[in-house]
DNA sequence: CGTCTAATTGAAGCATCTCAACATGCGTGG
DNA sequence: CCACGCATGTTGAGATGCTTCAATTAGACG
């Protein structure tokens, strides 16, 4: 454990703070975390179905998906995450994961040990709230994605997933205008939304002919916003990006 | 509110203590939460899109499911709770609602204002964890449904939500041996699997044929629970209903 | 250059859907 | 107590969105 070097905790600060205030000496806290950094190569498995992992793993810098694969092959990737993510906050309280967590491009991980999470959160439980603040949203992207896969045809399915991904890929600082790094490959968006490579292909031609998206060399640019986001029903207020929250 | 009598908090307590152990001042201020108990009929709303509640809803009787329309009139639902679940914990955090409450049978829930859950979870940081951590376990749920959708065929699926909700049911203590109620039509069931109520039928007609359940008006029985196991991939470790959090 | 991964396209098959008809059961009003 | 209506379940037949298999192209990288 590295006690004398910061946290690079800025994404988790700064998406943390999307969601309410944090004290000066939550975010301290934060920063002083004892860690570890890990870097982890493309297409390697972070923590695997079964695993106990005796850390927290923080996302610094990269990008990772949840999975499964069930008996006849099939795989389904379940969330996807972006820096400032906590990968496995539910580790917490329940030993074993259900599931894989593995690399689409060269990660940067941070680990953390349970106790120190829990000694913070004792001593901040804003920072706790936070954090199961995120969850919820998290919750609530996993039913957009069920609504997906369920009930949406596979051109508004794709097209939902881009738009979910661009917007929260703008919210982090990650994106250029309408061009921002799309790091799955086309297999890799089938076993997301439940379809095939070759209709995965088929699908993202059509989106391109019609003028929505252009997608090369993991850069993905979407030409027509308005578009894409109506073919896809997609509305952002899931994801909880701006206001604070009023009630009545 | 009515802050008289007791809050009928049976089922959430008990739910919550096989997450992990809580006080008797803990308990004891559950079952004194200010509240108002509301019934509501079979297939009402409970909560609707957009709505902005004021109160956090416990589930004391019944069954409800969470749903969305999508614009070419599919219906996918999301989840599904009985008895001790905490409908609306997200509300702590998030004003608006993202999909549609409604009921399955008829419904028994208790409203609670959220100043007095935020008074208790200062007062009982412990009860705020154990919430968190069925969240969690609600998460992990969603995405096997996840799983089922978009990977599993017609078959698996429906045996895997079969078996879900069994080991669930069994869990509330409203199961008899291998009996409990089924409170789903095929027409619910498809919308929860993405499949068009004809197929539910006939795949139903099948497992039936198979010899692994039956199902008449609104009970439903498992005769072979292995091979209904074998053919959902099911493996129950991810409700988390019987260890104690063991560690690495 | 040769090799590997990813994208692309064609063709045939099938799991599942849609449309449509009919059966069953249950609550309600006459 | 019967008749009707409505929700649910059941079955048939035809249509289709998506899959699978197979082959080819294009880029990236040592």
């Amino acid at each position: 454990m590295n006690v004398n070097k910061l946290l690079p905790a800025a994404p988790l600060i700064a998406k943390l703070e999307t969601l309410g205030p944090l004290s000066a000496d939550a975010i301290s806290a934060l920063f002083n975390l004892p860690h570890a950094i890990r870097e982890i190569g493309r297409h390697k498995v972070v923590l695997q179905e079964s695993d106990q992992p005796a850390n927290i793993y923080l996302l610094l810098d990269g990008c990772v998906v949840r999975s499964t694969v069930t008996p006849n092959g099939g795989r389904q990737i379940m969330s996807l995450h972006i820096p400032g993510a906590v990968l496995n906050i539910q580790n917490l309280f329940l030993s074993r994961i259900d599931h894989t967590i593995s690399t689409l491009v060269p990660t940067t991980v941070a680990l953390i040990a349970h106790r120190d999470i829990q000694n913070l959160l004792e001593a901040h439980p804003v920072v706790g709230l936070r954090l199961w603040h995120q969850t919820c949203i998290e919750a609530a992207i996993s039913r957009k994605w069920l609504t997906s896969v369920g009930r949406r045809s596979a051109h508004a399915s794709i097209a939902h997933f881009i738009s979910e991904f661009v917007v929260r890929m703008r919210a982090a600082g990650r994106c250029e205008g309408n061009t921002c790094d799309f790091p799955l490959t086309q297999s890799e968006l089938g076993d997301a939304l439940g379809l095939s490579t070759v209709h995965v292909n088929r699908t993202m031609k059509k989106l391109r002919e019609a003028g929505l998206v252009t997608w090369h060399h993991q850069s993905l640019t979407v030409h027509n916003w308005e578009g894409l986001n109506k073919i896809a029903d997609f509305d952002d207020a899931y994801l909880e990006l701006r206001q604070p929250a009023a009630r009545d």
